[in-house]
RNA sequence: GGCGCUGUAGCUCAGUUGGUUAGAGCGCCGCCCUGUCACGGCGGAGGUCAUGGGUUCGAGCCCCACCAGCGUCGCCA
């Protein structure tokens, strides 16, 4: 009896078994007597070995590579001596039996059977060839892998999978929408959603009691080695819960996805509040695979003569500062380079203090004493050798460049590991931000956000004060995801929206239908959404979402493969009372 | 929309100060080869140097424009 396997489950042991194997040829190696072809499928690869003496042995001398084979074979061990460890199927080989030509393949216009770069844009064109590269299908496995374990575990907990509708209600504030034209309400349109929130409030007022859904968000925003315009939330929502309830839920997830998908055990994360993230890192993503905490040293340079930190300090703004291991080597010109790496990163200018062996230097010597060297050293915990970056600005600025900076030297300093995986928890954000330019308050995240215990007192009399319960979760300096316990009383949910501005009739107009739902008897609840495909990039070492999604949109959000978005026939536009008002493009080719 | 980087053979890249016929590795095609596994050997094909202008006796190289890709800022409640 033939048996099929996949190409990568023969052993030693299964030898003298007659079996079938399905799949790609990987290599071909023509001794001109004797021809190997290795069969590839999505599981490894196995020799065939083809004897002039058999019939096949002349189709096996025209195989190409990608050719998709069906053969039959004895199993047996190889020659002692020829066995090949880098392969788990090395110990065996299948002497050939038949051999069908499924399929014949074009020369691939890159190669499938080295792990090589490839450019980016031929690489999404031939996704199904890029897609058969084993990294790539170790990615997608992997995703797969990641997934099923959140639904087993959300399952085991009690949680229901909802799916929530693609065609929603558009609704303002947010990221763009993308709109679906409808073909029954001239003018009206539908959003697709920019994820499932209401919806799975919604379902808590239902009486769901534990939603969770591995749910598909559309956003029309430019886009980012970390941002595409369709990704996949883990999308979670409890009732009769607490944050701390949800922080629990969602870390014992992510723990048990380390522990069965990568085999590594978490500690449990970290907690910081916003204002020590901003503090200490400068941003409210902290990567804390590295220390090198911020310093501000307003104090240090208190009375000094030198102007630019004379004026920041009387303007109460800050001086923050870095320390860069290792960076008193660096030179003038290195230090030139880093300088505008940080007006790049949006800093009026740097300060840089080299502890070298040999002596002190830095950009602002006259203004530097040793007194001030000490303290800078003490406060930023630098030792002979390291440099001191410092970044004077409006305090908030100052330490978002300090930060960016603080990233950049962890970069070139070797500190960012992928295989390391620090996680933390952010917590105590403000629930609301000014704008730079407007002046105007908006909420920091999603108006449904519950402010936290005894916050409420200060709506009217300082909003800006108002801390929200939302919790980040967080990832080498990658936001995976935000959650919040949310308003659950409808006169509470009437006055955020007051305080945003909207007026009775907008609330009516565009979330109506949610605080009529808020008012039969809603649970108090909250939950949390986090990204799966930066949870999978992470996992699997990549630095680009295109690498963790099957069928990714390039930068410029097409999809180059399938040469989407495109133009549609006339007629179809008129079935949606839709004219475009974009120039005819000069050929079909257009619009590119 | 702004800024930066990149664009040379099917792929990945090199190409000196602007100077003769633009190279390499892999891939591809042909021949040889019975233990390879990145098999090996011999031979061969393959180029609008992204595109359009300009400077120059002469441009892959310098200048301008433009297209595309990537990164980034804005944007992402």
């Amino acid at each position: 009896m033939i048996t099929r396997f996949s190409c990568g489950a023969l052993r030693a042991s299964d030898a003298g078994a007659a079996v079938e194997l399905n799949g790609w040829v990987n290599r071909r190696r023509d001794h001109g007597g004797l021809i190997f072809v290795d069969l590839r499928d999505r599981d490894g690869v196995t020799q065939i070995v083809f004897d002039p003496t058999h019939v096949s042995f002349k189709d096996a001398e025209h195989l190409r590579n990608e050719d998709v084979l069906r053969i039959t074979g004895t199993v047996r061990k190889r020659p002692a001596g020829t066995e090949n460890s880098t392969l788990a199927t090395g110990e065996i080989e299948v002497g050939i039996d038949s051999l069908e030509i499924l399929n014949r393949s074009q020369v691939p216009p890159f190669q499938i059977n080295v792990d090589a770069d490839v450019d980016v844009d031929l690489r999404l064109e031939y996704r199904y060839l890029d897609l058969r590269r084993p990294r790539m299908q170790n990615n997608i496995i992997l995703r797969h892998k990641i997934v099923k374990t959140m639904r087993d575990f959300f399952d085991e907990r009690g949680f229901v999978e909802i799916e929530t509708p693609m065609l929603i209600k558009s609704t303002p504030e947010g990221a763009r929408d993308y709109l679906v034209p409808s073909r029954l309400y001239p003018g009206e349109f539908y959003a697709l959603p920019q994820s499932p929130q209401l919806l799975k409030q919604i379902c808590m007022i239902a009486g769901f009691g534990k939603y969770m859904q591995i749910a598909r968000c559309m956003r029309d925003e430019d886009q980012r080695a970390d941002r595409q315009p369709e990704f996949t939330q883990l999308d979670v929502e409890m009732s009769f819960t607490n944050q701390e309830d949800v922080i629990e839920t969602m870390e014992s997830c992510i723990r048990r996805v380390w522990k069965n998908v990568l085999g590594v055990d978490l500690a449990p994360f970290p907690r910081l509040t916003y204002d020590d993230a901003m503090n200490k890192y400068g941003i409210d993503k902290p990567d804390l695979r590295f220390g090198l905490e911020l310093a501000q040293v307003n104090d240090i340079f208190a009375g000094t003569d030198f102007v630019v930190f004379k004026s920041v300090i009387d303007t109460e703004g800050a001086i923050v500062a870095l320390r860069y291991p290792g960076g008193a080597s660096l030179s003038r010109r290195d230090f030139d380079a880093l300088t505008e790496e940080a007006k790049t990163a949006g800093a009026r200018g740097m300060v840089w203090v080299a502890l070298g062996a040999d002596g002190v230097k830095s950009s602002a010597q006259k203004f530097i004493n040793d007194d001030h060297v000490a303290k800078l050293r003490s406060a930023t915990q630098s030792e002979t050798g390291d440099a001191i970056l410092l970044f004077a600005d409006a305090r908030a600025h100052a330490l978002a460049v300090a930060g960016k900076m603080r990233n950049a030297v962890g970069e070139r300093c070797g500190l960012r590991d992928p295989k390391q995986f620090s996680f933390c928890w952010v917590l105590d954000f403000p629930y609301l931000e000014v704008d730079d330019e407007t002046g105007k308050a908006y909420p920091a995240h999603h108006p449904f956000t519950s402010p936290g215990e005894g916050q409420w007192q200060y709506l009217h009399t300082d909003p800006l004060k108002m801390r929200a319960q939302h919790y980040d979760m967080v990832l080498n300096g990658y936001e995976l995801g935000s959650g919040s316990i949310r308003i659950h009383k409808p006169e509470e949910q009437r006055a955020i929206f007051e305080m945003l501005g909207m007026t009775p009739q907008q609330i009516q107009d565009q979330f109506g239908f949610f605080v009529k739902a808020l008012e039969y008897g809603a649970p108090p609840h909250g939950g949390m959404a986090l990204g799966i495909d930066r949870i999978v990039m992470l996992a699997a070492g990549e630095n680009h979402l295109r690498d963790v999604i099957a069928f990714p949109k390039n930068q410029s959000a097409r999809d180059v493969m399938m040469d989407a978005p495109s133009a549609v026939p006339e007629q179809l536009l008129r079935d949606l009372y839709l004219k475009s008002t974009a120039p005819p493009p000069p050929d079909q080719a257009a619009g590119r």
